[in-house]
DNA sequence: ATAAGGCTTCCCGTGACTGGAAGGTCAAGA
DNA sequence: TCTTGACCTTCCAGTCACGGGAAGCCTTAT
């Protein structure tokens, strides 16, 4: 399978899939003319990889994940603590996001928006407290 | 005032303070041994930026809202609207973000977290639907 | 024979810094 | 006066996970 196939296969542009080899979480068959060739397995890879990005694991998680895939005698305990602090991480990012979200909406909603230079998120912004 | 002393007084590390002023967001004055110097306004400036970046603007915002801060003559409906931008995106990075606690914290639920290989997380990551 | 499209490697750029090296400057103490 | 340590300066490299684009080889169809 060439990476254009991969790629179609998994939903991941094929920069990706070969920056991922570079980095050496796949390891794709080479054709006698240089040309990447993906068996199954490899496939199969990507497209556990892409559902791990897509939760928000970084890349260094997504090689340990990969690894306690493939490992058969893996415990579930290593698994669910490396999602488990993925969640907190997550979690952290959503508060801080929030907390945000809630000042700018007052800011947002209290500024008059109009042709006049008053504006609360700029005094906001400038206070000296 | 040297650059930690600014560094002290708006929080910020020197060594961002030092970037700001390579992208031009703030022009401190130099002494004769070379030394940043910054004015009771630069020190604004940069406070007003702390600020905004602890919002979570990019750069290019605050360099906008920076600008608008100074002007006069602004329309508050201008600072509205980049408000309004940012408060959109993120607005969207909670959702992303909230899906993915939903996911994670269903599937940490779920595991076991023992010694025993079975793992609903790398059951579902690597599931072929 | 040629053109289009796919594949390869390689290098640069992203955002907003952070770390570190190499070296100049300053204030205080022996 | 000398030295020590704490400043300060510039410049370069690295971060994370790719994306863009160039230069050139390979394949397929006309």
């Amino acid at each position: 399978m060439n990476i254009s196939q991969a790629a179609k296969a998994t939903g991941l542009p094929a920069k990706t899939i070969r920056y991922y080899e570079d980095i050496g979480l796949v390891r794709p068959d080479r054709r006698t003319n240089g040309y990447r060739d993906f068996a199954a397995a490899e496939v199969h890879k990507l497209r556990f990889l892409a559902r791990a990005r897509a939760l928000g694991f970084g890349i260094d998680n997504c090689r340990s994940l990969l690894a306690l895939w493939e490992d058969r005698d893996r415990a579930s305990a290593d698994v669910r603590q490396i999602a488990h602090a993925h969640l907190a991480e997550i979690e952290e990012k959503i508060a801080d996001l929030t907390a945000m979200r809630d000042t700018l909406s007052h800011l947002v909603v209290t500024c008059a928006g109009d042709d006049r230079p008053d504006c609360p998120i700029l005094n906001t912004l400038s206070s000296s407290d």
